[in-house]
DNA sequence: CTGAAAGCGCTTACAG
DNA sequence: CTGAAAGCGCTTACAG
């Protein structure tokens, strides 16, 4: 085991090259202007010494850290770990590298985390579904650090969000499940705290109302398991059964799958269909082969990345509440209309 | 929108509070030494601006930053995700931080991603499911970089990894599937590259081989989901069709069920007995109710950060190979032995 | 284009 | 216990 070689700085491969510390600076700092010969001279003194400038110093001077920081709820919702690669991704091509925190959705965990990514001196914030507090949004504002939400909407002016399209998405479910001729609909929600959970009931009940339906029962799913189950074991204790489920994300629709069929019997989509919302890779397989709103991914971390981008840039950039449409993507989980094909 | 206000300093506090500057810097460095009084004046003037340490100007003289790289190769795979939030968990009470980046597990990926996270000047890595070029571990150990391997065996002997007693796990998968009578089991293998999927694979061959009997056949799934498929079809293609399967993890055994029961119209266990490998939260969903060894999460999180943080402090800790045991756990996707119960 | 100088915001010996 | 001074490893005006 050979002895760590003390930190090589850019004094040392001034030195070697025989030239300045700024000089060794500039042939490191991108845009900077060295002759070609003393260029040289420097990359080859720092390759032999295996010099690489350190970000931290860097970081100090330039108040840029190049960091993002993303604090993200929870990764069961196989929505979360798609999505983060992606941001990561989107967010190394433009140089910058992520700082990951957990925290549930409450002030209590939430601000603590935020405290903490301000410390790190993050040049911006992603929070994936997760709401803050206004004391801590103000504070936020106060510092000058941009952040948006993704795949959670927060009323006020100043909050920059990028969701689906979930008020058009709901409706977008009850359409098909009406044109399917399904007289019985019943909603399983996402959190009715959450603005996507609110939003997506929105769009369906409204729906329904339009055409002189109701929903046959809305309830709350919370985007968990364990409630989604429960609730489907709910609503088939009833006089007047479903004969159709809108469930608020795909997680939870997976439930309900099961103990329709492996706890209740029940054939999907014959005796009853279920529609979700996200189009998570898993709703694709052949085991569960869910119809469903497609939340598109790549088109919302775009849309993240951009408008956070911008906002580092320029900070007056106006904070815009983006939302991306929501197609349905049908498979087979869901009994289809005839002539569906008009759409 | 108020404008961003400068950012205060510790110089800032301190005129404030009629102190010095170090005085400041030690109210926010643990362990030192101020008076009550002074103390309060400093908090209280710290409050009134909204003042924190700036944690680069700190890392910067310290030499800690106090920051965990970590690289993951993909979350497709739901044991990752899952390990992750732990490691962030368990690396958060320590109080340290992770900056995560994502690499395919090739040379080409995963060494210019550690080299970014040499120049964050990070204080230790986790490669998670992936390896290193020797040029680049030889790197760390000159930088003085402590990383540890996490769920990837890597020879060599100052390469500390986590991984699960995978060998052992081979065997007992065998050995579950000779007590439940079956005479054609196959494999469908991890990745023949990994040290994961090769010890798997060996436990597994060794344990028939000592009992007279031997695999199927031996196909390697690559820890992808379509390959696994696609192993699927051709071991059912054959003259002689399996009774069970050994499955690499659990994410290909998801697949592997999904094939028999859909595509092929089998019955598990009845035709065909499946085990997987890892225990991921989705393994315990009554959809697929699979029976597998357990790789412990938490006890494999709980190694690794120890361990890394051992190294961190003391450069000279024994840089050990950790094999974590697997349970057999029972579900329904395998045969039961009779009297399995003695085990 | 290049060097000497100052400084980013802290911590840490060093005196007192 | 507290302050004055130096310095972490860089970048960035400022002269030349």
């Amino acid at each position: 085991m050979s002895k760590p070689t003390a930190k090589v700085t850019s004094l040392d491969v001034a030195k070697r090259a025989g030239v300045s510390q700024p000089t060794v600076s500039r042939v490191f700092s991108r845009g900077s202007m060295v002759r070609a010969g003393l260029r040289e001279k420097v990359e080859k003194a720092a390759n032999e010494l295996g010099y690489r400038p350190n970000t931290l110093a860097r970081s100090l001077i330039t108040g840029k850290s190049r960091t993002i920081g993303v604090v993200v709820a929870y990764l069961d919702n196989p929505f979360y770990p798609e999505a983060l690669e992606k941001l990561s991704a989107a967010l190394n091509v433009e140089g910058y590298h992520i700082s990951i925190f957990f925290a549930a959705n409450l002030a209590e965990e939430v601000d603590p985390v935020v405290e903490k990514l301000l410390d790190q001196q993050v040049d911006g914030m992603i929070l994936a579904s997760v709401s803050m507090s206004n004391k801590l949004t103000q504070r936020l504002d106060e510092v000058g650090i941009p952040f948006v939400l993704f795949n959670r909407g927060q009323l006020g002016q100043n909050i920059a969000c990028v969701t689906a399209a979930n008020y058009a998405g709901g409706r977008k479910a009850a359409e098909f499940l009406v044109a399917g001729g399904h007289k019985h609909i019943a909603h399983i929600s996402g959190w009715q705290k959450s603005l996507n959970g609110q939003q997506r009931q929105a769009g369906f009940v409204d729906y329904l109302k339009e055409t002189g339906m109701k929903p046959l029962a809305c309830l709350d799913g919370q985007f968990n398991r364990d409630n989604a189950a429960q609730a489907t074991r709910e609503l088939f204790d009833r006089k007047q059964k479903p004969d159709a489920i809108f469930v608020g994300n795909d997680h939870m629709a997976f439930a309900v799958l099961e103990t329709l069929k492996i706890e209740l019997g029940l054939r999907v989509p014959e005796d009853v269909s279920v529609i979700g919302y996200d189009d998570v890779q898993m709703a694709g397989w052949r085991t569960h082969n869910l119809t469903t709103l497609r939340q598109p991914a790549n088109r919302m971390v775009e849309a993240t990345t951009t408008m956070l981008l911008e906002m580092i840039d320029q900070p007056t950039t106006k904070r815009k509440k983006i939302e991306i449409d929501s197609e349905l993507i049908i498979r087979g989980s869901a009994r289809i209309p005839q002539n569906w094909s008009k759409k």
